[in-house]
DNA sequence: CGGTAAGCTGACGTCATGACAGGACAAGTG
DNA sequence: CACTTGTCCTGTCATGACGTCAGCTTACCG
């Protein structure tokens, strides 16, 4: 499944090439938390890293390629995020639970990633396919979960029928993702977090279900 | 009101300077739209403008110091998307009026102006006060309207007590500032463009005043 | 111990950055 | 018309990042 590692030039890397590049990789991550991504070099990245810029290029055609790399392996955890919607339910008191651990999860899950999200969100909106496949990856577990919630809502005639799931669905996914990346925004905006994540919730519940949640 | 264009080196610019200063302003804004914000060089903005990367410098200190100036230009227009809300009732059909106008407004707003807004989003995210500012600046009329709004009919007792209305208002408008920016990817998700407004509509209005509209 | 492939780096040409001094040019003055 | 003045632009330069290559070192294996 995972082809093995191989560096520019071909070659396959043994353990010791995978630990300087997995540490190019962190010292990355770790960079571009305090950095503007605009201003990250390479040549720093491998000093961080005690290496050489040389051999960052080694191991990653350019900064791009080894974002991409970061962001995949994010991806792979961020799965994990279904699981705040499988098998849930949207009805009474058990729904406004739902809404509540999905907006908790999923700000958690942003929060722990929020520097190389941002960089994922920018490829994105410029147009670059990979990374637009990427962030589709990462929220389409919980795209397509919330999607069809609404749908089979829909299909008990509790939701309106010319509501689209995948519209609403989207839209909700994008309003997380935003909140989730402007906190600080809202924060310094006199909303404290602990008020937003209630009101986030009750806006997912009136979304999904079309009613107030009843607490 | 608009204190004298300077130069970097402090001279007051004159006809003929300004001029060359509003074509590098316009080059860069051209080229933001083109390619990615990370390989945006001042050699190209400067070639593009006809004239070398030492003018570009005489005019503003960096890439950054040019996008500010840009971005504060469009925040000036942005200013006439409190337009959208001001005076408008949320009530009946009025109300869907309001939200589906709130709506198309924003979006053609963030349409005209994605490269740049692009840009300011991610200044913001990754922390830059200049750049968070300047978001604010542009949301706050439509942000502030709406929270007015929200407080409104909580006066009135038609919305719950322990809503927040800033809280609610923000997260709406980051999420239609976040639907704008992906706006292809949902197209190319399988939603068009035109499903997604009245959807959107709908999520507004459900989170203003807490009820489905009456179309 | 010798061979082979992995792993790393010094050094280099190329190019963007940012600063300066001085040339070009328009406008006003005697 | 020559001269002055102040604005505007560019040639040039030192600095430093980029990305490549040849070649050195290290580890592993028979």
């Amino acid at each position: 499944m995972t082809g093995q590692v191989r560096t520019v030039d071909g070659r396959v890397a043994g353990r010791r090439g995978q630990a300087t590049r997995q540490k190019l990789l962190d010292c990355l991550s770790e960079m571009l938390s305090s950095s503007p991504y605009r201003d990250v070099k390479v040549i720093d990245v491998a000093r961080k890293a005690g290496t050489s810029p040389a051999t960052f290029y080694q191991y990653f055609p350019d900064v791009e390629g080894a974002v991409l790399e970061i962001a995949e392996q994010m991806a792979a955890e961020g799965a994990s995020l279904t699981e705040l919607l499988e098998g849930r339910s949207w009805a009474g008191k058990a729904g406004w639970q739902t809404a509540q651990e999905l907006v908790d999860g999923f700000l958690e899950f942003w929060r722990k990633n929020d520097a190389i999200l941002r960089v994922v969100d920018l490829g994105a909106a410029e147009g670059d396919k990979r990374f637009y496949k990427l962030r589709m990856k990462i929220l389409n577990s919980v795209n397509n979960s919330l999607a069809d919630s609404v749908a089979e809502l829909q299909a008990k005639g509790r939701v309106d029928k010319d509501v689209n799931p995948a519209a609403v669905a989207g839209s909700l996914v994008a309003m997380l993702a935003a909140v989730a990346s402007h906190q600080k925004g809202f924060s310094s905006w006199g909303v404290k977090q602990a008020e937003l994540k209630p009101n986030l919730a009750l806006l997912v519940h009136l979304g999904v279900t079309g009613r107030k949640p009843t607490r």
